[in-house]
DNA sequence: CCTAAATGTCTATTTGTATAGACAACTAGT
DNA sequence: ACTAGTTGTCTATACAAATAGACATTTAGG
């Protein structure tokens, strides 16, 4: 039997209602008087207090003795948009952002029965397992792990490492074009890794994206599955 | 200065990792040894155990004295298909499960600027604000807000309350077939409102969904905001 | 039968979380 | 100058979380 707590603290909690409340927009300028907020979720001010600590830690608050305590500014996620063709450096750069990725680590595995199946590769086949990290204008944006047929791909380790890029990877093994098939879609807390490499809060939340780049034969290319941090990203499926 | 601690119990990010390692496969049928466990997350065994006794009060783990611990249950999530036409009842039956609704709440509201701008009203216009709840199986899986502009569905509330079903209550107004514009998507922490709700877990992460639906003319029939429960829910985009 | 390995239980201590109340310091308006 | 309203600081208390160590209980295997 698990005792009373919940394992997240009350000063957490407001401290993240607090932020949806101004990202969303309910909080525009200034925020309620720290008494008013304490009774409206039901804690006492000093917890209120905490929470408002954190978020000015954030610089997303600035209180001021006798006035009151104002938004500093409204933290507007990135737009990522996903289509049949989806490229990490063409969205940043349509948001006027400098993209970059960092290699965290490559190495060779053998399928397992779900890779197999979507990579349409023998089980136990030998794949290439690269883990990247998805940087635009110096902020950590997402981290993913992408397989790539070491039978039809032998050389796309050392194809990025040279350029830096995935679909200048693929170019140079012969695949001029890819398109996206299906993404599927979840969220998770981050994990200790996660918090470490994408040097966020503790208490951060991904967006978790499993997908397969297929190519105009729909062969399968790659089976990524990134997790973005979901505080700084806002992924777009269709419309455009 | 906020103080050291993160406002997330450790207990409870161990609990999330092997949680997470159990649905993703990494852990198969039996965990590793407590004092194990100890080690590779740095805390200690008592940490451990009150990760375990959470999980497993969930349903998730059975421990035996002498023997060892072993999983459960591995969790499997339901798949919601968004496709260019994306019904909550259809995804559900394909998988076998009995959709409801339930309306929390319904009024009029006049239209900000973005839901004009997506609605294609004026600033101000009345809206048809409408709060419900989709449970499948008499699990709670997602709540959403959608607006409809009363001007173009007078009746919308009315049929709706009838029939159960927006896809129904859109025929009868004269709709009959509309599709998915652009969903665009993002997680956060679930609201005490959520919580009570879904009837879900103090901790539980909500995958969010802003999206548009039009006719068949590209008119704006209905804009709709959705907080999928996310470790209850996969959402799945294009492939199929 | 004995041992190694695993979970279960107990006591104790330290740090973090939450509440309560009181008061100081500052601001804006009357 | 005064007052009402706001943030900042202090003390105190109770409970939860995390660590540490010791030992009991059960299982499986030699």
């Amino acid at each position: 039997m698990v005792s009373v707590g919940d394992g997240v603290a009350r000063w957490r909690r407001v401290a993240d209602e607090i932020r949806s409340a101004i990202t969303d927009g309910t909080i525009v300028e200034m925020l309620p008087p720290e008494v008013d907020l304490a009774q409206r979720f039901g804690v006492n001010r000093h917890t209120v207090r905490r929470a408002k600590a954190a978020l000015a830690d954030d610089g997303l608050l600035r209180a001021e003795r006798g006035r009151g305590t104002f938004v500093n500014a409204v933290p507007k996620r990135l737009v990522y948009s996903v289509g049949t063709r989806t490229r990490f450096s063409e969205n940043m750069l349509r948001q006027s952002l400098e993209p970059s990725g960092r290699l965290i680590r490559s190495e060779q595995v053998a399928a397992d029965r779900d890779k197999a199946e979507l990579l349409k590769t023998k089980i136990g086949a030998p794949l290439h397992r690269l883990e990247k990290l998805s940087v635009a204008d110096g902020m950590p944006l997402s981290r993913s792990i992408c397989y790539f047929s070491v039978e039809r791909f032998p050389a796309i380790i050392e194809s990025y490492a040279e350029t830096g890029s995935i679909t200048q990877a693929l170019r140079m093994c012969g695949v001029h074009d890819y398109r996206r098939g299906e993404t599927r879609l979840t969220a998770e807390r981050a994990s200790v890794r996660d918090i470490e490499l994408l040097n966020c809060a503790a208490d951060a939340i991904m967006l978790i994206s499993s997908a397969l780049d297929i190519d105009l034969d729909g062969k399968p290319i790659q089976a990524i599955r990134t997790k973005f941090l979901a505080d700084r990203m806002e992924l777009v499926f269709g419309g455009s």
